[in-house]
DNA sequence: GATTTGCAGTAAAATGTTTTACTGGAACGG
DNA sequence: CCGTTCCAGTAAAACATTTTACTGCAAATC
């Protein structure tokens, strides 16, 4: 019986010339080596089914080609197009340069005793993805002005200068202010994130009264109710606000899911949504457009955001550039379907 | 400026011993370290802050210590609590043994272009895990009979011979039957999974079928209709039932998303569930117990499944016993709750 | 007293790459 | 004809570990 797996050893053998001159062939990125040789190589390596070790290729030059993602907290982060949508995006762009995705989750003591730092300190992983982000989880000031490439994936802090690439959250508020003042609306209410925590939900939300606020109109602090980006809790949330002013004309939900729940407490009370109130969403994930109605929302292209954040990322390992900090915004877009109109 | 990482080599001087007795500490499995020099290493260890490089240690014996989760399609994947609870319950096992996890997506070209064959060539990845397979991943074939690790996790096949780890469907079929038996029920219907593709549902019908034959109550083909695992095509399925046999008094859907979709259905045409029909689940997801009515279903435990998976998966890596066959079935259970009721 | 056993370690080979610095020869300019 | 440049590669060091076979020495056994 001979060897199991063919080792660059054998290709050189094989074909007559050195290892250095396989490497450099298998990296392509070398000049000087003649075509005929350049082929015999191929051949030898066809020939023997050779496939270059990722263990001892990252050895070297200490670059394990990989990357991880780190997600929360894996049964809620899971059950959520959002996350795939993100996770989809890197792993697309990072499957293209030759990067593996390691998925990571960072549960209470995963956190406590810093087993993130574990990945970089033992060579695990090239750059870590951090999903799902809020102001909680405080560990994070860790990497503040750290080169380590960490990079925290549609969100981003105040308080910890880290890279980020994030939706642009600002022009979406005021989009969806431009849409409804277009519309003729003026009484409206708000269905915010979890601002408390989530700096780019409380954007939304600043941009989107600031903007309300220069077409002259006033959004009372009232009108603006909190919810946790989830159906239920939005449809609480909906009930509350239509018994402060039963005569608002339009609501904006700071995301999709708690605009079907707006849905949902508006027809409790006999309203149509899109006929008798405006609704709009935000994010515009699948379900969005097979509502009923289907539903007006902006567009956040989560997949490009993972995808940005992928590229960000390796531009970061490749430059080693310690003074730059990734600071990327995705344009947003709006989609107008039947859950806005005309105010009569 | 002193080199970056301390590695095994510094931690010997410091501590004046070889690099093997370093090596043999960081190991734990061997007995013939004394005492006070095993703590002067750890001393050592702890000074220079040293950590074992992950790659270095790969690859004398060609171990990667890390797996591969694959999953057949990211967007669809991960927006379901069914393979967050699996991921979930391999990571946790993968996680306490020093394992690490690899995620792929295997999307069209990375199956044409045998990409996950490419993950066990390079020695990335000691094995893999198939997630939500069924009989159209028909590259599944190459790994028949193969002493390769890979392990579908809660599927298996009639035409490959696969290691695999699932839930006991049989088992829930003759609970399900039992229970509705007991209740006095005789005119019963059936929502079914993809039984043409997925063998588990199959047995999951084949066994609530046969055990209610065995009571001498005949289900007749027309009274099962075929789902595709979602609220909405159960729904209809369902509409379709109660035309057929608009008298039935009880409904046994092959999940619970599908029994939500019955609720619907029921609703619509003034029936209450769990009280005009019983309406029987499986698995036994989060909402199942939060629905109205709270729903009797049977427990399928995915995270231990995705724990036990994990499990066998490094004994089939430790042992390298090429000829035996993973083939664990996991215990479910019946959880009663609201939606059936004795018969009226 | 010679041999065996056990203890506490060590030397050196092996793992499979990348990379830096070098080499021998041909062509070319002055 | 001499020095330079280019071409097409090569030798050897470096990366950080594990593992196998060994070593010197003391105590125990025959």
């Amino acid at each position: 019986m001979a060897k199991q797996r063919a080792n660059i050893r054998d290709v050189a053998k094989e074909s007559g010339v050195s290892l250095t001159t396989v490497s450099l062939i298998i990296n392509k990125n070398d000049q000087r080596i003649s075509e005929p040789t350049r082929q015999r190589v191929l051949d030898a390596i066809e020939k023997l089914s050779y496939t270059p070790s990722r263990l001892a290729r990252g050895l070297p030059n200490r670059r394990a080609n990989t990357l991880a993602i780190l997600v929360p907290q894996l049964q809620n982060a899971f059950a959520d197009v959002y996350f795939g949508e993100l996770i989809s995006g890197i792993y697309e762009e990072a499957a293209a340069r030759g990067f593996r995705i390691l998925l990571e989750v960072a549960r209470r003591d995963y956190i406590k005793r810093r087993e993130y730092m574990q990945l970089l300190e033992d060579c695990s992983v090239d750059g870590i993805f951090f999903l799902g982000a809020t102001e909680e989880h405080k560990f994070l000031k860790e990497f503040d002005g750290s080169d380590r490439p960490l990079l925290v994936v549609n969100n981003h802090f105040s308080q910890w200068d880290l890279h980020h690439v994030v939706c642009d959250y600002a022009a979406a508020g005021r989009d969806a202010a431009d849409h409804l003042i277009e519309l003729g609306h003026s009484r409206i209410a708000h269905i915010s994130g979890p601002n408390d925590v989530v700096l780019t939900t409380r954007e939304l939300t600043d941009a989107f009264v600031g903007r309300l606020a220069e077409h002259g109109v006033r959004l009372s602090k009232s009108m603006i109710v909190g919810g946790e980006f989830q159906v239920e809790t939005a449809k609480l949330a909906c009930d509350e606000l239509l018994e402060r002013d039963p005569d608002l004309t339009a609501i904006f939900c700071a995301n999709d899911k708690m605009a079907l729940g707006a849905y949902q407490s508006l027809r409790a009370q006999s309203k149509q949504p899109g006929k008798d109130v405006s609704v709009m969403g935000c994010d515009d994930i699948p379900v969005a457009a097979l509502s009923d109605p289907p539903m007006t929302t902006v567009r956040m292209n989560f997949f490009e955001v993972g995808a940005e954040s992928c590229r960000q990322m390796l531009k970061l390992i490749d430059t080693k550039s310690t003074d730059e900090r990734i600071d990327k915004r995705i344009p947003v877009e709006l989609v107008r379907r039947a859950s806005t109109a005309p105010i009569r």
